[in-house]
DNA sequence: GTATAAAACTAACAATCGTTAGTTTTGTTT
DNA sequence: AAACAAAACTAACGATTGTTAGTTTTATAC
């Protein structure tokens, strides 16, 4: 029964609006007109455009930093780990996928300051995301094909994930979970 | 009489473009520049933005639907298939990652016929894809996971290609194909 | 019931959008 | 050098953009 801020409806429109059209298509007015209100009394609630695609990016980034963060200091083996970032995505798709859209997409239209702190945090989570396939292959956990192409594979899949998943209506998480892991490390064939 | 050439030129500059910032955040006087001339000069080769964006993308999606045509009718087991598929998003990565990312990311934004027509290319390139998974799991050539995770993990990351490869400097087609068959048909563990 | 704050409104702004019209430059052919 | 078309230009259009200012409505607290 608690009640959303405002300013939580207007950006849970806007991630809605995003994802089907994209930041730059977007207009004020779009979103107003989702909210039943007039563009103008948008700004009662939030300070720019800009703020809420800045919001939608960097809370959902972060949630996957503090995500990464917490496996990479885990004391698990290299597969734990490559199950536990399967998990961590999909917990975060099902609670997001809307927000995921314009994680993915249009990140590029984030300014200076939001920009550059989230090209790092993508490019510290790609980073830990090797090293833990790197660190598998040399403990021949993990087959020791090109690092690169299973890094890129693994976390292309699970990127996409927020545009697949709401398709899939009767699938269960932890199903999901099980599917995925099973997919995306022991093979099809 | 027709400035082929010059369209072409003025074609494959709006797909970097494109690639960079969307389709929506892109105005004709940026590509204008990027051509180098006034963006009213633009329109003595193209007849509208829009024509540049259904060129880009319908062009792109008639190559896939031509090629995967080409799989189903052959006489190969499912294995070969899913190979031959993998080949053909590669090399039309290889010819047009540019293109790509308009295909992948702003085929919303085509009009009336042309998303029409793209979107029911797009519904026929994964009813084949699915159905070669479905045929390969009932003859036992393919484990029996949950067919539409197969499909879309392997096809989330085979669209993605095009932004992984032009970052990967040193690495072969020949291999980067015998590599990605390997990573995703055969599992990494 | 009145005061107060939250949240809506109308009206408009400067900037920018895709595009058109009409004109001039450039390059090739005769 | 004259003719002609390709391809550039200047100038501007109507529409739309994000946003601001000032005002009115709505809901809550005393």
């Amino acid at each position: 029964m608690k009640p959303e801020s405002r300013k939580q409806e207007i950006i849970n429109a806007a991630s809605i609006l995003f994802k089907e059209k994209g930041y730059s298509a977007v207009t004020m007015r779009d979103l107003a007109k989702a909210m039943g209100i007039k563009a103008a009394s948008l700004y009662n609630h939030i300070q720019s455009k800009q703020e809420i695609l800045s919001t939608i990016i960097i809370e959902l980034a972060e949630e996957f930093t503090t995500g990464m963060n917490r496996i990479v200091n885990s004391n698990e083996n290299s597969i734990q780990k490559l199950e536990k970032i399967i998990d961590l995505h999909i917990d975060v798709t099902l609670r997001n996928a809307d927000g995921l859209a314009s994680l993915n997409s249009d990140w590029m239209h984030l300014e200076e300051e939001n920009l550059q702190h989230f090209e790092k945090m993508r490019h510290d989570y790609e980073e830990n995301f090797r090293n833990i396939v790197r660190n598998g292959v040399d403990k021949e956990e993990i087959k020791p094909c090109n690092i690169e192409i299973i890094v890129f594979s693994t976390l292309s899949t699970l990127r996409t994930l927020y545009l697949w998943y709401p398709k899939q209506k009767d699938i269960d998480a932890a199903i999901l979970k099980h599917d995925m892991v099973s997919v995306l490390l022991k093979g099809v064939v």
